[in-house]
DNA sequence: GCAGTGAATATTGTATACAGAATACCGACC
DNA sequence: GGTCGGTATTCTGTATACAATATTCACTGC
């Protein structure tokens, strides 16, 4: 089975990576001449990439004045968090009985996690993938899909608090307090567990750009 | 203020409107060249609204094969039923006290629907003009924004179903029963009753849908 | 009559072109 | 020196052009 994907989200893709790497800080100006240049197309992908990055809240776009990364903000970081902290609530609500075997892989990310020093990006994949493996047995895909764009927005602001902040493990605890309530069967307390940690999570976040 | 918006999001109602009157009825196939010559303007915009359009879940997009009207699927409607009334519910939730005002206005765009027959259109604004009446003092501006989207899943299906059903009303009594809790502060009750409502009304699409 | 093949056409995805608005530059005046 | 006004340039939003892929449809062979 070939699959030929669009330049646009190659495109899309590729701008994301650099707004993580760094290239396009906060507030920078995004002009799609530069890209379609850097990037070897035209400016048509470009756009159509940009226009959805700016949907999904990492750009922003001002009519006649085009796109920019948009600033890290307290409030829009809270807002995120607290939409994606619900669906993902739904999402484990949603999913069965965790199969002892993802359970015994949330354990194995979380250590791995706990174990990585330094190296933020890392840090950040194996977070959203602890997150990822948690909710993979919810049969609603269109929430999985959702909650897959909505991380767009939170990942900015851990990878800049990561990075500024120097602190590299993200509650690790946390992962491993619900991960023992799911083992006891006990719904009800990894869903308190759950809720718990993205609380936690979003404030110290909230705080840290407040500082 | 002069505001000027951009001719992709004029697309972007026009298209809407135009699955709404029946104008581009499910699995329809919509072609770029079509729209662009109906409205006058270019193909560019007109992807862009489309291509928007299919992120949201209204059409669909196959590389190389353009775009279509997604048909309507029981699966679908509930996924995306499950999402938006949870959501509604956070919002709710993050909703202060709702002024005596509102709780009036709320009855009132009830009692108006209740009034109503036949006239499928007005039914579903007058629904939803509703739920926007009952979460607008929510003050997480993006999952207003979140929510406002979202309910272009579910209006379809309404739409679809009022149509041929020739039901109109859509439990106005709920909507009643709501109110009434709020009016007494019963928080819990309420909520629980707006759970109700949602899950009857998704069940509902969803057998109608199978039928 | 019907399946299969191939050319003709239509339509998409991408590239380029163009017009108007926004920004930058620059000199004149206070 | 700073500020205002005007022009030049850049950049955006939209239109058009082009190349490659899908689709259509007539024709051939069975």
């Amino acid at each position: 089975m070939i699959t030929r994907t669009p330049l646009r989200d190659q495109v899309y893709q590729a701008v994301l990576t650099r707004i993580y790497r760094g290239d396009l800080p906060p507030a920078r100006r995004v002009r799609d001449t530069d890209l379609a240049a850097q990037l070897g197309v035209s400016r048509t992908p470009v756009r159509e990439a940009l226009l959805r990055l700016s949907r999904e809240g990492v750009l922003e776009a001002d009519m006649g004045r085009g796109f920019s990364v948009r600033p890290l903000d307290a409030t829009e970081m809270r807002e995120s968090g607290a939409i994606l902290s619900t669906l993902e609530r739904l999402a484990l609500d949603l999913s069965g009985d965790i199969p002892p075997e993802r359970l015994a892989r949330l354990g194995e990310i979380d250590r791995e996690l706990a174990a990585t020093r330094g190296d933020v990006d890392r840090c950040i994949d194996l977070d959203e993938e602890w997150h990822r493996t948690l909710l993979e047995g919810c049969p609603n895909l269109r929430l999985r899909a959702m909650i897959s764009t909505l991380w767009q927005v939170p990942r900015r602001y851990m990878r800049a608090f990561l990075r500024e902040a120097g602190r590299v493990s993200l509650s690790t605890q946390h992962h491993a307090r619900i991960v023992e309530a799911l083992r006891r069967n006990d719904r009800e307390a990894a869903m308190q567990r759950f809720s718990h940690h993205w609380q936690r999570g979003i404030e110290e976040l909230g705080a840290w750009i407040e500082r």
